[in-house]
RNA sequence: GGCCCGGUAGUUCAGUUGGUUUAGAACGCUAGCCUGUCACGCUAGAGGUCGAGGGUUCGAGCCCCUUCCGGGUCGCCA
């Protein structure tokens, strides 16, 4: 093994062009790939920007030549040699190094190593499982080490932006209290205390408030997150927001200053100038255009509602939705007659299911009109139906009548699948939107009570204050979504800053005085020292970037992701501890994975 | 917790209604030859508990049951 000693890189190995021929230059790597023609060797050398070719002839220097002969894939060398042109025939056009090569006259061997388990190339197949054990192996692909630089660059271009808009950063803490609303918590135990537990942050919600009544009026922190809930493609426990807070503001301030940064990043990272301002809908428009809150505007398929065009129809299934308060709505897909079969339409139904719808109804505009349900409608009742949902010929209507929460959701995901199918979709298009006026409160079925559909610190519309006690399920919150391309990016609100108004929430979401106290007093507190008004948002960093680098993966930004199951196969977290341990942190086990 | 998809050399895959003796291919790996390759070429070679356990059968990579692992998704995600 040998040392860097007295060798500095001139430069990165995918750096080097026509213009550095002549020069001398060390540069330090892993090897790509050997290609020895007898005689004549060629290692092509990686590091993080790319690929050198370096030359090692026999007839030129016998000893060096011999050394490199049992150079293998990924040892680390140190290659210092001259930058020379590879001769017009020899030129490689597919690499951007590919006119120069480094004639060697000095290798140092740094490190050996093992064949790796999978190659390691870009556009890999190679088992995401086995990718994720030899984490470390994976992320020298370039496809991911491409990913992992533009997220770094993404924190520069955010932490800049803040800084000039005179936004302060600012830690909070990673152990915490626990809030037991919204997302289950991850809980550290206290040595110190025992019995007692501290939280790992959902967010760092009521800190950043407690920065607002502090005085500092513009706050930012790229700040890590725990939620203890069901991974997904989007959604790992352990991500990271891009989290903010600001002062003396309103709803249209907050955005302003997020398209901002949107705009300066999208400029910064892909080079792209995004229009501004971004379309707004309200909540409940998003939902009957287009079943989502976070609906996709790449395409069209909006939602038709039925409704009052099929009011005293005789068939059941939408007389029935009707009657019990849902709604009957369609999507028409144009010129969908030539794209969805029978069969495939019998496909969506099955889709739609898992959404709870309880089927799909549907009418094909061929040749002849075929549906599903037509011999149960009057033949005034499926004209009426076509008119309202403008279905010509060549067109497919598809239909989804229940309550008005299992259309919405049928609806809005059938939505994606169908322009999925239909390929509807342009993948060069980005296209925001801000969800405002969502609703302040949600029953929860189970609990038998509301929750905050936000979170509980949440301001009310100032129009709807009066809903309150009359009618909480109706009161709109100054709360906001930021959308991208059917993602939800970040979310925010402008908060309650009176502690009056606040132990109102509190009442409604069913705590009781000594409750609310026990969990959310320092908060409460706090606002009785002059809070100031005050509103912010947060983005998902890892889905923000996730788009950046046009992958639908969040794992594939995050260096060291976890799989479904929340463990991490690399390093096999998580994993019991010693007796010993537990004991000092007054931890008796219940329950063990193995019983 | 539910539903769907996947698991066969190091890797990616093929493997017929359950029956061709020793489960194949490509890439990778090892060795030899080769002075302008860059998907180098040529020759030879090594490499398999078919995820695991059980069952059906004269016979299982293939059928059945259980289970483990990975992915997608519903629930869940203030």
């Amino acid at each position: 093994m040998e040392t860097v000693q007295g060798l500095k890189r001139t430069k990165y190995c995918g750096e080097f062009r026509a213009a550095d021929i002549g020069s001398e230059a060390t540069v330090f790597g892993w090897v790509q790939k050997v290609r020895n023609l007898g005689g004549l060797l060629f290692i092509d050398l990686r590091d993080r920007t790319g690929l050198l070719q370096c030359t090692f002839d026999e007839s030129v220097d016998k000893a060096l030549f011999d050394k490199a002969f049992p150079v293998r894939g990924e040892y680390v060398l140190a290659v210092k040699g001259v930058i020379r042109p590879r001769g017009e025939a020899a030129v490689n056009d597919r690499m951007p190094t590919g006119a120069v090569e480094l004639l060697a006259n000095e290798l140092r061997i740094l490190n050996t190593a093992k064949t790796p388990p999978f190659e390691i190339v870009e556009n890999t197949s190679v088992n995401e499982e086995l990718r994720l054990k030899y984490r470390y192996l994976d992320l020298r692909r370039p496809d991911l080490a491409k990913n992992i630089l533009l997220r770094s660059k993404t924190y520069k271009s955010v932490r800049d932006y803040f800084a000039d808009e005179g936004f302060i950063e600012i830690e909070t803490p990673v152990l915490m209290k626990s809030t037991p609303e919204g997302a289950r918590d991850y809980l550290v135990p206290s040595r110190v205390h025992p019995g007692k537990f501290y939280a790992l942050p959902q967010s760092p919600q009521q800190y950043k408030q407690i920065l607002m009544v502090s005085g500092f009026d513009r706050y930012i922190q790229i700040a890590r997150c725990f939620r203890d809930e069901d991974l997904r493609a989007d959604r790992q426990p352990d991500f990271t927001q891009i989290d903010l807070e600001m002062s003396f503001v309103d709803r249209d301030d907050i955005i302003a200053v997020n398209e901002g940064l949107l705009k300066k990043v999208w400029k910064d990272i892909l080079g792209l100038d995004i229009e501004m301002p971004f379309m707004r809908l309200t909540y409940k428009e998003a939902m009957e255009r287009f079943g989502s809150d976070k609906p996709d505007l790449r395409f069209g398929l909006e939602l038709t509602d039925l409704t009052d065009t099929l009011k005293g129809c005789e068939f059941k299934v939408f007389a029935g939705a009707i009657e019990a308060g849902g709604s009957v709505r369609c999507i028409t897909v144009k010129g969908g007659f030539d794209k969805l079969s029978r069969k495939e339409i019998d496909a969506l139904a099955e889709y739609v299911k898992t959404y709870r719808a309880k089927g799909l109804a549907w009418v094909r505009m061929g040749e002849e009109m075929t549906s599903s349900f037509a011999k149960f409608l009057k033949p005034e009742e499926l004209s009426a139906l076509l008119v309202a949902a403008k279905a010509e010929k060549g067109d497919v209507v598809l239909i989804v009548a229940d309550a008005d929460k299992v259309v919405f959701d049928s609806l809005g995901a059938l939505r994606g699948e169908v322009a999925r199918r239909l390929d509807l979709i342009d993948k060069s298009l980005y296209k925001f939107l801000w969800v405002t006026e969502f609703p302040l409160l949600e029953f929860d079925e189970e609990a038998g009570r509301f929750v905050a559909m936000h979170h509980p610190f949440t301001s009310p519309m100032d129009e709807d204050l009066p809903l309150l006690d009359t009618d909480p399920g109706k009161v709109r919150a100054k709360a906001y979504d930021i959308v991208l391309n059917g993602y939800e990016i970040g979310g925010g609100s402008i908060r309650i800053y009176n502690s009056e108004l606040q132990s109102r929430m509190f009442s409604l979401l069913g705590f009781t005085k000594e409750q609310a106290k026990a969990r959310f007093g320092f908060l409460m507190d706090a606002f009785e020292y002059g809070a100031p008004p005050h509103g912010g948002l947060a983005f998902g960093l890892d889905r923000l970037v996730m788009l950046l680098a046009g992958c639908g993966n969040i794992r594939d930004v995050i260096a060291f992701p976890k799989v479904q199951n929340a463990s991490e196969l690399m390093s096999g977290a998580p994993d019991f501890v010693d007796d010993v341990q537990l004991d000092e942190l007054s931890i008796a086990l219940t329950r063990k994975e193995e019983d």
